[in-house]
DNA sequence: TATGAATGAGTTTTCATTCAT
DNA sequence: GATGAATGAAAACTCATTCAT
């Protein structure tokens, strides 16, 4: 079982928590914490709702609390874990070199803390993979259920992205369409060699995948 | 419930089948056939094994001399599908101009052949899209389900490319990381564009897109 | 959520209740009201005790404190609904003509107003209509749930009812008998001619509903 | 668990019933057998589909073979179950004596033998009776679960009916709505006087029984 | 080969009731 | 008294798979 831990018992409103607020919080933790735990051991489908109450050691009844259903579950994981990925990778982009480094190697910093990422959980590379995709930010963006600190972590990582461009002097007609393109690239590409070996090892493929977004960032640049 | 049909009732050997090998060639198509529609209609997941011996007309234990498990009939399914929509695209690039054009040109022609296979049809892309990719070669290639027809059509769209590649004097590295590079590319960004309009509409991103794929093909060129 | 209100709080002592008194007897009127509204809107067996609580604008818990279960809530609310429709039904037997009329007159006014309720309120016939019968009167009379008050008013129908006989000069050998048998005989043709239109519609049944009270009316006669 | 028989293998076409056949009609009647006595015991609401498979010793999902749901099957057994009871209401009034009778003589001994069936099996009384009416009847000539023998019964019923009113050259506007008056009244009446014993006994109320039923036939007579 | 009735483990979902706050 | 989060037993329903015919 996935330890329950809150270490700062401030509510979204800045007040105190109450007991119960704390209470509640960390079994809404717990449910989604357990659940990742076995998605990614299990797959998704091979996972019930039995598995997952058990694992966090709550009623099969808290569940539906707290979540409308298995799918409803599910979202709310991609979303918080593909945010996780991406803000990792930014850090690596950002702090790979000490010295004052071009823009290519800052890429190549960024989609390597991603592929690490999966390569070192190849586990959770099923899971994720296919769901970490520009859909996930406008999910994000738009949903209910997400709280305002979920958004303001995706502003973070556009934010992010946009000022690397600016310290290098990147202009490109739309930002938001080369990250997309650039997050697509390594996300399909980085799968199958990973998952499949597939056309060959990711360390043999490397290489190919660098020069590709070298190129990708040369042809939208204005 | 799909057509059954088999006009030409010669067997893999090049022997005129028995009116037993027909029906039996028949039974399975038929599984096939509609097991296809129904994945498409309601998605796998959705999608029993009652679901597709009804609309196939035929009996529920039939299903089982066929086919393992709904997984080995899938499989099969994505195969057959993605050799299909790759052929048609290697004869849009070859015939889309009657006149000598440039391997730009091709490119653009194959990849749009693509796009307009999935944009054509919503709901194959759900299907297929995400497993487009080179998995599928490998796993025909290796599979003892799929027939010597199959492995030749597979060859057949490799060969293609390559024949492309060297009436255009385009030399590279290795080709087929190149194939892989570009279908994963298509096929991960069209994918988003289409079903999600994310981050815009195809029609808006397809310049990218091709700017993208020629960035690709001179990053890869020797 | 129906409102609760109480204008008169007055206890069943006749003194002038508390706030805290005045205050349970509105959370138990809120209980009752809106229980009833969702009886009759999705039926009993579909309603449940969140759903009640949830309209009446007070915590699960609270429930308890008022009724053991969802039948015992049933049945005063069973008991009350009837009381009022009988006592509606003898309004109108009294005051239908305002000059002296006879007593089949005033059978037959009594026996409209009853379907008409329920002619008005097709949802409510289903959930009173089979317990608007002899047994409500002896729950009442019997319930320690039910207070003075109730009984009170249940005594006024039967005397209601035996002081137009009286006027009539009517004589029986067991009034209480043949109160009974007039109501069971309006509810359950009434029933059926509303809820089923079977044999046929309440309107082409009310003239052989008369005759059929009449004539019971004369074979009980002394 | 009811026992299974069935002593004359053939199928509504006449034909000779397969094995497979007969021993589908088999289960099919030991789950209508066995869930109306557990219906009769423990009441409809507090039966389960577990309890109904266990004991008609078949598996749960077979349950779900022969019927829809619940409601499915209870609307089966209440036809069934109704048609029984009248049948043999019809039987007692031409039978009762063997000499000439008259038509309220006969009347008298088709609701005894109603009420006498429901005094004999009170648990079946709870169940049935309030579903003993006219509606049965439309139900049963509507539905398309109901075979060509249920119809037929039906038929008989009625028919049973006017022939014994023609017998006793008695004439009426719509026989139909008399027919569906008495059955109300008997049922109607007979239910408190059975269950509730109100407003008295059954046998202290028959007396006024026969008389309502007499005068209703005379009120209606042309 | 082909059938389709039968199976029953497995899954989701509900909801009356409790009890710590 | 009042609350509402938590419970978990219980119920309905599904469906891949088997096997006698």
């Amino acid at each position: 079982m996935v330890a329950i831990a809150n270490s700062c018992p401030i509510n979204s409103f800045g007040e105190k928590m109450s007991k119960v607020e704390v209470n509640k919080k960390n079994k809404r933790l717990a449910l989604l914490d357990n659940a990742y735990s076995l998605f990614i051991e299990k797959g998704f489908n091979n996972t019930t709702i039995s598995d997952i109450v058990n694992r966090a050691g709550v009623a099969k009844g808290t569940f539906y609390l707290y979540f409308k259903d298995k799918f409803d579950l599910r979202n709310e994981i991609v979303a918080r874990k593909s945010i996780e990925i991406l803000l990792k990778a930014e850090e690596n982009m950002k702090s790979s070199g000490t010295e004052p480094k071009t823009l290519e190697e800052g890429i190549a910093a960024f989609s390597d803390a991603i592929l690490e990422c999966f390569r070192n959980n190849r586990l959770q590379l099923n899971f994720i993979s296919k769901n970490l995709s520009w859909g996930v930010f406008s999910h994000i963006a738009e949903s209910n259920f997400s709280n305002e600190k979920d958004r303001e972590e995706i502003n973070n990582v556009y934010n992010n992205f946009l000022a690397v461009l600016d310290e290098n002097n990147y202009k490109c007609a739309d930002p938001k369409i080369l990250l997309f393109t650039i997050i697509e690239f390594i996300n399909s590409t980085g799968y199958s060699a990973i998952v499949g070996d597939a056309p060959c090892s990711l360390d043999k493929y490397k290489p190919y995948l660098h020069k590709g977004i070298e190129s990708l960032f040369k042809a939208y640049k204005i």
